[in-house]
DNA sequence: GGGTTTTAAGCTTTGTTTCAGGTTCGCTGG
DNA sequence: CCAGCGAACCTGAAACAAAGCTTAAAACCC
């Protein structure tokens, strides 16, 4: 697997790389957008992750004209947090996936391998992590051969997790999300769902296990 | 820290009220449009939560306003569920970031530091000192390969040693930032902790040690 | 009535506090 | 200068408190 890395910020750039070669990818790193684009336009990469600020020519437009010239070289285009317009313009230029600025290695890893698998799949039909899918629309969770269907509330909890691939999410964040900001829900009821959860998890024989941070929240981790 | 909440919802308005002061910022809160210029064209603030809904001046209005009129303060828009329109408009008019209802405290947090945090600050969301990190998500000790849990009052009590390297805290500030200002807690319980994270540094193999200055606190050095 | 959701209760695990005995340090008076 | 003393500090064990897990049963909702 041939990754090409796009970002002017050394140590960033560095840290990226390094989580990748620990996944046994090749990387290559060039520093300003004119070395990206004429990088990414050899076709040799299987994925490209691409800052937005950069030097000589922004991320966006490195996307767009790689697009314009028919390399279709997934693009994972990395953003700081509160740039909200960029979400809109990476997508909309032709970008496959975008990350904000702080990540986790987990979520790193996660997204790229979801890029370099998915090629002309369908978005957003299933959500995946590790080992287990989760189909959107009949709410059912996959594991190889084996698969059960999942209570609305459990698919909720299960994909609010499972987009916050190797990230803590709070019981706060999932009783907000799956009930809503004005709910009268006990936490209690949040780890009843995910002792359900866990039990499915086991039940379809997945590695993926959900692990609780005290006074924190909860996170999806691949078991090795 | 001073923020200013415009939201005409009294609950909602309070709900927020209540969250930020639990982080330690001082809140005023007022419930319509013009109100809401009015205070926040002081300057006085360092953030402000904008509700886009709302009587006498709608939040796009407030802000293209304020920016009119020079005002810098970073804005939080907040704005209903799908209302997509709302995002463009939002940001065209001059706020920072934007955030839809309902969102979980820890989002609302999460966003308001990375509004108020100044520029060129960390990356990833850990601290560092010497050889080891801490993981501020995961409240994860870490030292190249090694890594341990640390509960939550190890854990603050690190941050805080981290946030002040090679300088001295007191056993004073340590208790009033972790337990309270008005807690009853002993100094033994604070030296209980470090013989923890002493126990804990160690057994990661970092090199840092934490230094007891008699009658005056700790400090973290690292070994040479 | 069957599946889903919520509630409640007892239980396990983990984090926190307390306590007691031991150690170190710096001061003081001989 | 150094022995001895007390205050400050360290640390392990035990008691305690809190957070989370699990299960069963009740309530809910087509």
């Amino acid at each position: 697997m041939y990754v090409l890395i796009v970002e002017d910020d050394l140590r960033l750039a560095d840290a990226v790389a390094q989580i990748l070669r620990n996944n046994d990818y090749q990387v290559d790193v060039v520093h300003d957008g004119a070395d990206g684009l004429a990088y990414a336009e050899t076709g040799n990469y299987d994925a490209v992750v691409l800052d937005v600020m950069l030097p000589k020519m922004n991320g966006f437009d490195v996307v767009a004209e790689l697009r314009r010239r028919k390399v279709a070289t997934p693009v994972l285009m990395l953003t700081a947090r509160d740039a909200l317009g960029d979400k809109v313009g990476g997508l909309d230029s032709g970008a496959d996936d975008y990350m904000t600025k702080p990540f986790a290695p987990a979520e790193l890893m996660a997204r790229l391998r979801s890029l370099t698998r998915r090629q002309g799949e369908v978005l957003f039909e299933t959500a995946e992590y590790g080992d287990v899918k989760l189909d959107l629309d009949s709410c059912d969770l996959i594991c190889g051969e084996k698969s059960i269907h999942l209570g609305y509330k459990e698919f909720s909890i299960a994909k609010i997790l499972m987009a916050n691939p190797g990230r803590v999410v709070s019981k706060e964040t999932l009783i907000e999300k799956v009930w809503g900001y004005d709910s009268e829900v006990e936490d209690n009821n949040v780890e009843a769902y995910i002792s359900f959860l866990r039990k499915k998890f086991d039940f379809v024989g997945s590695k993926v296990k959900i692990t609780t941070l005290r006074k924190v929240g909860y996170r999806l981790d691949e078991g090795e």
